[in-house]
DNA sequence: AAGTGGTCTAGACCACTAC
DNA sequence: TAGTGGTCTAGACCACTTT
């Protein structure tokens, strides 16, 4: 047995008082306890074992391991079988900065973010399968086109040292883009964007990349989306829904973008007038 | 016992084989079972109770509703004692658009929200605690000024019919704003940032609100984020923290707002150039 | 070999909802 | 009053990690 100093809590089930007769100490209430002992530890230090935590507070194991199990929901522990339950570290996110997207920034992306990689001694891959299909409903939609138009698929998987960061599928209309380098697993500098905009330009005068709109928003993962980004447990799922308009405001490129909530902050600048 | 119709799963613990011997039928395989049924069947529907499923799936209670269990952490179902576990609706999400900042935006903010609102029926509510305080930290940092420095905190939870939609925490230099209608409970016209506009334009020539910065995080609720916010099970909590700056790059606001995100999408416009 | 989490059983009592 | 979820006990076996 270690030395374990633990917070006395206060709290009781759901924050309300029911009976008059003694109050039962059940596993919200352990898990309060543990909740701001957690929280008053550095990362890495290992909780008692569910068995210590049930004979210690007088309960069975099950509630030592259900009070556990709401400080994983909230993803505050790491938990490996055989082994134990551990504070979680907090892992510095990497910024995704939406200026990357305009001109001045496109340039200068791959030395940014090979510089932020490269900083935090992480080896970044990319992972692009390619497609040619009938484009679904709601791309279409999103497009502005109708349903049975044909697109060109861009799936992405980004990680480091063989674990995925994000994954980005990409739907560009195929008339736009057949035989172009968008087509090809390297896009060349600059990317896809780059690419688009001397397509836009050499369609017509004028033509260029104007805008992009990104959505914004955020659920638990399904059990696939969650092995496929390797998230761990309590940890969120961030959808970036974009889509790229040229000067005419018309929809030449849709892409959704899946991100590791714990790995990833997005950042945004918005002039004022 | 009603007639539920229900997919065949295949699925195993884990993804992964480990016996040669015959295959246990556990919890997360009846939450695979489950997952499919639900996702198929309109909102509202009823599961089958906890005892039905152990009994039809040949299995102890508890495992039953470690299956329910699940599908709760993912966000897929509303349960209530007493009365059974339900598909949860899918609300449609209030759209936060960025460009609401900018100084057009700000002129019809009102009408725009209040159509908004009007349109789902409901009556936003807006409730205000003004406080003066030293600098957290953080905030101190974050407005690059000395952590000494005192601030007007604005505290507001706006939401609907009584329940939350979201928080706001603002932090500006008392210095800055002390006097002025940002220190009342009604800013007036365009709120905070048009008199933080008009402030900084009487400061001195061109003196202006010129760009704000959002930075986009997302995690699960702590208890009580999770009761402030009235969030249900399974869904995340989304944070902005806004810094807005004057035309010389210098912070005048830090804002932290907390946001159901079963309630909102973010919506940002980027120029590509 | 010892310890840890993963999972399960069979039963129990409670609080709450619906009829 | 019957049915539902919330919670608990006491014990068990397994898979995995650590020593």
């Amino acid at each position: 047995m270690r030395y374990w100093h633990m917070p006395v809590s206060t709290s009781s089930p759901k924050g309300i008082e029911s009976h008059p007769v003694a109050e039962r100490f059940g596993y919200r209430d352990l898990a309060d306890y543990l909740r701001d002992w957690v929280r008053a530890q550095p990362a890495g230090t290992r909780l008692p074992s569910e068995r210590d935590l049930a004979v210690r507070h007088g309960t069975s194991r099950l509630t030592a391991a259900r009070a556990i199990g709401l400080l994983r929901a909230e993803g505050l522990l790491d938990v490996a079988q055989g082994s134990g339950a551990f504070v979680r570290q907090v892992r510095p996110l990497i910024p995704l900065v939406a200026d990357r997207l305009t001109r001045g920034g496109r340039a200068s992306t791959r030395i940014e973010a090979t510089g932020q990689i490269a900083e935090a001694g992480l080896h970044e891959q990319v992972e692009v399968r390619i497609a040619r299909l009938l484009a679904p409903p709601d791309v279409a939609a999103r497009l502005r086109l109708t349903a049975d138009i044909r697109v060109l698929v861009r799936h992405r998987v980004i990680g480091v040292n063989g674990h995925p960061l994000r994954l980005a599928i990409s739907y560009l209309p195929l008339a736009l883009v057949e035989g172009t380098a968008i087509c090809r697993h390297d896009t060349g500098p600059g990317g896809t964007y780059a690419r688009l905009g001397e397509i836009l330009a050499a369609r017509r005068p004028g033509g260029r990349l104007a805008w992009f709109r990104e959505e914004v928003t955020t659920r638990m993962p399904a059990p696939d989306e969650a092995a496929a980004l390797e998230l761990a447990e309590g940890v969120p799922l961030i959808r970036v829904a974009r889509t790229a308009s040229d000067e005419l405001d018309a929809p030449v490129e849709v892409r959704d973008i899946l991100l590791a909530s714990d790995r990833y902050r997005l950042v945004y600048g918005i002039p004022a007038d």
